[in-house]
DNA sequence: GCTTGACCTTGACGTAACGTCAACGTATCT
DNA sequence: AGATACGTTGACGTTACGTCAAGGTCAAGC
């Protein structure tokens, strides 16, 4: 036989066979006088095993392991990993499928959204435009959404998580007004400090005990000050103030 | 925010976001004097972004369409096919599984079968040693087991799969012992009629039509010939005269 | 004898999404 | 001033082959 029968025998490719060569999975057969490569029935066996284990999901350096061990033992366990493996790939998926069926449910109604349906409820009740501080909250929501549903566990998605559930705005907008009225102010102006204290007297208890333990998670710091070196300087004092009167009373 | 802060931040490492400016998913933010990269809220949002549509498993390459095209149009088809896509990989799966789990079956019972239960019961009925023809035969139902479990659908498997079944073996252990007496016979012998006579009306007549068929496909002569060089004369001859027989009949 | 076309040979680059050095400048703490 | 931690660009490694490239071999037809 040679190569390209070999191949269509087992249904890959010449280049499969070259390169099963190349890995020593397969040993080289005889040359004929011209070079060409002469296979036996033999060979067709070991290659067809060797493309068995690899289209169960095995590496090829898993299947010369397995090749190599001639005792059974080798390969049960691997197949028993490689169960597992494809078991979590399973769920993978699953939860994959799932959080692609809701965004489509939710893109259906509203084209331009790309967050969950719950938090692009949240985003529509935000007063809209540019009003410096609506705007920054909006971005700042819209990357703890993304991030909790994609990333899974980072701080800011712990930090913010409360701020995403949708309660929380009930009674919000308005003090998102009286944030944006501080845009141009000073951050000794008076109304600073009493913005601060009504805000913190919105936050729920349970709400300030979960922020306060993640702000105070080293590596938090970071982009924490980071991101409030982009607010106006009255609006980024509104929230040093608040985060000291939060931890004095939680 | 400095590179390491927006990493951590979207769950990322810094070597992915440089990548995401380099491929141009990721706007090149500003640069500090030192040349430092300089990151603002916005610049979190969009990664954040990105990384989910990543995760939902597209390619950058598509998650750059989706970025490019602004109308939410694209990204509606690209989900649609996304989630066929996945719903395929999960069939592929559940089938992988399946498979393997009939393997830890029989390799708990025989730990050195590398074929599926029925086939490695076969394989036991028949005579073992290096007696010529029983090895080819050995050798060549394997080959079409493993084939046909694996690539699905290539001709050595379509002509063989009948022999796969365990009826075939019902009475043909003695006509393979006839088979290997041949094995030094000259080709001319008398036994060589005979024999191909007996295996013709040992074959059903359903097997008969389903090999004639695969055998008159275009390619299958290849590897074909090849085989029968393989075992000696009189053996090949055996088999020459019963595929005549067997088209006279079908 | 010559061309044509189908096959064979080896060698090498391309793919996807980063991980992982390397070699070097910068900021900070002691 | 030196150690440590972080930033910069550049380039190679990974997986399982696909896909040229550049050439040798073989059977068939002129």
């Amino acid at each position: 036989m040679r190569i390209s029968e070999l191949a269509t025998l087992a249904g890959v490719s010449t280049r499969t066979v070259r390169h099963y060569h190349h890995l020593g999975l397969l040993p080289e057969p005889e040359r004929l006088a011209n070079g060409y490569r002469e296979y036996r029935l033999r060979d067709a066996v070991e290659l067809a095993r060797v493309r068995r284990l690899a289209e169960l999901g095995l590496s090829l350096d898993e299947v010369r392991d397995v090749l190599a061990d001639d005792q059974g033992r080798e390969l049960r366990e691997m197949l028993v990993e490689l169960d597992a493996d494809l078991a979590r790939e399973q769920a993978a998926i699953a939860d994959r499928r799932a959080r692609l069926a809701a965004l489509l449910a939710e893109a259906d109604l509203h084209p331009d959204s790309t967050v969950s349906p719950e938090m692009a409820e949240v985003l529509r009740g935000l007063p809209t435009g540019s009003s410096t501080f609506a705007e920054f909250d909006r971005e700042l929501l819209t990357l703890a959404a993304t991030v909790s549903e994609s990333a899974g566990r980072t701080e800011l998605a712990d930090l913010l998580r409360p701020l995403t559930e949708p309660e929380a705005y009930a009674r919000g907008h308005v003090l998102i007004a009286r944030l944006d009225e501080l845009a141009d102010a000073d951050p000794d102006d008076p109304r600073v400090a009493v913005v601060a204290r009504d805000l913190a007297a919105h936050l729920p208890d349970e709400m300030v005990s979960v922020m306060i333990a993640s702000l105070d998670d080293p590596g938090t710091g970071q982009w924490q000050e980071a991101l409030l070196r982009e607010l106006p300087a009255a609006q980024a004092e509104v929230f040093q103030l608040l985060v000291t009167q939060l931890k004095e009373r939680g």
